[in-house]
DNA sequence: ATGTGATTTGTACTATCGTACAAAAGATCA
DNA sequence: TGATCTTTTGTACGATAGTACAAATCACAT
């Protein structure tokens, strides 16, 4: 229903590049890199697999739009509601505010794009699994300073704990994170029908809650484990 | 396949067979199982092309072999393991043990193929990763079971809370525990070098102690999807 | 030593891969 | 309308994929 002054600006077929994208989004989030093949993509949009070809030249260059396309919303929606989270008062309720802050753009949309939050959040977990080099360095350079942030959020609301157990329990929870997006059904066939894994929001209230009591477990403390030493070298 | 009284049966040489197994566990583990080739796992073990299909015929059917090799004794060191945690007396304890009855064999040999534990756990973690189905049969039927006798045990230890929120937070250590194995070097990045993200041992602490404090959280019930209420001042 | 069955090798076949590129088609504006 | 730019199509090429299979090699009982 937007007006159109000049037909001029959008082509009037459904973008073409955008078809694209959303198939490549979708076939690799649920296969692999490496086992859908540019024809694939192509005919799952409704194109001329030269099409691809056209608009992102390689491959891996449409994977790499994907993620370009992505990335800047999704991290910018995080630190907006991490700000907000940071300003809550109450230790505890910051805890769970932080963790939300930090998994809810993961499972809903960051941009204006459809459910594309949950899509591109699997993409993402089963582009780490499989190692695309790609992937890690987008991530490498992306991801980390938003996951150090949060990191340090979580300790300032658990100044008790030490940083590097904190460092753990929030892999731990980007793995639950990842994996729920993964393998959704699982859960549905595990709790014999009476739980939806594809659920977003029970996902999304089931993890919080787990994860915010997994943050607040009593601290590890190293002194038992005499085994290997620590590892005093520099940083890497 | 018919054995032989004589000693003859097995290969004399650095059996290739075996070197083939792992070539293949190892860059299936690490690269996704489309993204490795017939010819890598054959350069990789030393061999031959040719001789991959000699003693596997198909690419599928050396994944196959993987996992049988693996599945049998991993399963039946954590029903023993299980065993042994269900007739811990103390409620608390008890919980800690099943846990670590089902994570410790993930990390660790499940038979006497060195180290092959953690790798075929990252290997299970890419193939759930990629959809593959072959994979997806062998661990419905294989590990179903497990996953039940676990949640069971689990809820024996927590009764107050509803299986559905066990299911979940048990997806939840499942995927971390996978997450764990598949990048590692994440872990020790985060920390700045505080954590070695691929020591075992360690990884095996921090999630043993976060999961039980997991399952230990409060239960979420599910009578009213309310508002974001992010719990006012209920208790403090 | 020699025969025999179990392995390993080398090679070849077909299918499909990613990508390139010229031609066709469509859109925009003088 | 025709000129020009953008997009789509069709096709082709070289590389590599999985797999098959005959020949060569090996280990060992005789």
């Amino acid at each position: 229903m937007v007006r159109k002054p000049t037909s001029k600006e959008t082509a009037r077929k459904p973008n073409m590049r955008e078809a694209i994208l959303a198939a490549a989004e979708e076939l690799f989030a649920t296969n692999g890199f490496n086992a859908v093949s540019v024809r694939d993509i192509a005919q799952a949009a409704g194109a001329n697999p030269g099409s691809v070809t056209y608009h992102f030249k390689t491959k891996d260059g449409l994977l790499l739009e994907i993620y370009r396309r992505h990335c800047g919303p999704m991290n910018l929606r995080r630190s907006e509601l991490l700000a907000a989270a940071r300003r809550v008062r109450d230790l505890q309720d910051r805890l769970e505010a932080v963790v939300r802050a930090y998994v809810v753009p993961a499972f809903t949309s960051g941009s204006d794009l459809a459910g594309g939050g949950a899509r591109f959040t699997r993409l993402r977990a089963v582009m780490s699994a499989e190692g695309n080099e790609v992937a890690r360095k987008i991530i490498a350079q992306t991801f980390d300073d938003t996951s150090h942030a949060f990191i340090d959020a979580i300790h300032d609301s658990l100044p008790h704990i030490p940083r590097t157990d904190i460092v753990w329990r929030s892999h731990f929870l980007l793995g639950a994170l990842y994996y729920s997006l993964v393998t959704p059904d699982r859960v549905s066939r595990l709790s014999r029908g009476e739980a939806d894994g594809s659920d977003a929001a029970s996902a999304i209230e089931q993890l919080v809650q787990a994860t915010v009591a997994a943050f607040q477990a009593p601290a590890l403390d190293q002194a038992a484990p005499v085994r290997r030493r620590p590892v005093v070298s520099s940083k890497t």
